[in-house]
DNA sequence: AATTTATTGTTATATGATTAACATTGTTAT
DNA sequence: ATAACAATGTTAATCATATAACAATAAATT
């Protein structure tokens, strides 16, 4: 067995940050390959993401990789790893809850993109939404929101409905076997431990870039 | 000078994450107010959060306020503290710069939402977009970003350009004076340590979904 | 009046994440 | 060959955050 491509027992349990590290490197290192670029160094790549060299072998590290001394890592192999860790072999399917204007927005921007994370339904109650197709995706009644599930083996929902709605929303997503949600509605939900939940919350994000621009003016 | 009410010194250094519980305690509390709740216990907040009842009263002990014994906190006090401090006195003023489908979206959901955060600006490169009103807010050419962020007095840019344009684009708004920036462009942004930078990343986020639903169910 | 209870406020500890220090090792230069 | 160098990989220290422990006290109960 190759130390070098051996994530193994090391990879079962890495650090939230480091993940979403991962998946910010995987993106530029991609262009890198895309622009012909076959090796990269630590600090290349902390340059590109604003961290420390340091920073990026840990990660690396973590992951169970190794380079080559004078030469840093290998683009395509890095990609690879980091594909074998964040994707699953066949890719997962994923709905957006809520076809308002986000919910388009958001299908429109990651529809056919990728091809292990595929938008592959849309869910509403609005009549006026329900059976159209918005970016090639079909817009289901969300009574249906089960059998389309398991149907489509949808593991993942992008909920976008209002928050007076979220909380409801969300039941009905766990009941209907969905593994993951990531939650754009600015309301704290409660699923099971066996269900993943991510938050983005852009109110508090803006309000979040206000109080350190009021910070740093020295105001008040 | 009350004790309840004096962030003073203390507030001075709030830790990042209790920047981010204070934004989302408040939206609560407003609605708890409006359904007639006048005082509110720890464990109460902690539960509508899913946090524990201690961090829920460290956060407030930060912010120097206080609540009564057997009684909890005043809501609207504890509102209008976390105001002082989130807040400044006259409000801050944001523009979209990139006004695509995300970019309209949010014009659509902040715009004339909120006292203290308005959206007074787009800005955009496309002809077809320039000096047309976007649910009431005025789209400029990106070359008077300069003079208009002036005039108006925005602070705040909430980017929403395409990835190939978000570098330039903010070396614009750097240039222009802009304070903060609220990036949803997936591109790492550099900018001088007197612009703050706050960044919603969507990709990584749902990446993270995926790695998290692959492996909670045991896989490869 | 004394005791219990429910709650807040604070200090101390533990956990998690980043950064620093340093040990290792091919490669290049002398 | 040997020394210097430029990179990686790992362990240790620091820093940030969350949790746990507990001290204080007003209100309710006896
Ligand atoms: N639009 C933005 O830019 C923005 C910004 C920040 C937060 N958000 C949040 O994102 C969510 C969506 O915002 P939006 O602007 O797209 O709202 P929207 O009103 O345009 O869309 C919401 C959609 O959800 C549907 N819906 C309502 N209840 C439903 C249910 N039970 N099941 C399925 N569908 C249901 C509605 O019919 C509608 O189509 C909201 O929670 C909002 O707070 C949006
Ligand atoms: N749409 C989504 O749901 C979504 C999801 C995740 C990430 N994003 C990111 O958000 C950004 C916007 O996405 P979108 O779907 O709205 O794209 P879009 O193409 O619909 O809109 C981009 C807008 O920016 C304008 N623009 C281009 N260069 C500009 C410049 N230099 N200055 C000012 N305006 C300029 C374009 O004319 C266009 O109107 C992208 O970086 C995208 O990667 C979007």
């Amino acid at each position: 067995m190759s130390a070098k491509t051996n994530p193994s027992l090391k990879a079962a349990n890495l650090p939230d940050k480091t993940i979403e590290r991962l998946s910010q490197y995987r993106r530029n290192l991609l262009q890198c390959l895309a622009k012909g670029k076959q090796h990269i160094f630590s600090h290349e790549i902390a340059q590109i993401h604003h961290i420390t060299p340091v920073q990026v072998r840990r990660d690396i590290m973590l992951i169970g990789y190794s380079g080559t001394l004078r030469k840093g890592y290998d683009v395509k192999e890095l990609i690879e790893l980091i594909g074998n860790i964040l994707d699953t072999q066949d890719g997962l399917n994923a709905a957006v809850v809520g076809v308002g204007n986000l919910g388009r927005s958001l299908i429109g921007y990651f529809s056919g993109k990728r091809s292990k994370l595929n938008i592959v339904a849309g869910f509403d109650v609005n009549p006026e939404k329900v059976d159209k197709i918005y970016a090639g995706v079909h817009c289901y009644p969300i009574d249906q929101l089960a059998e389309v599930v398991e149907r489509e083996r949808i593991s993942i929902a992008i909920l976008t409905v209002p928050a007076d709605n979220a909380t409801e929303a969300t039941e009905k997503l766990v009941m209907a076997g969905i593994k993951g949600i990531l939650n754009f509605s600015p309301k704290p939900l409660n699923v099971p431990p066996h269900v993943y939940l991510e938050e983005i919350d852009m109110i508090t994000s803006l309000e979040k870039v206000a109080y350190y621009v009021k910070k740093q003016s020295g105001a008040e």
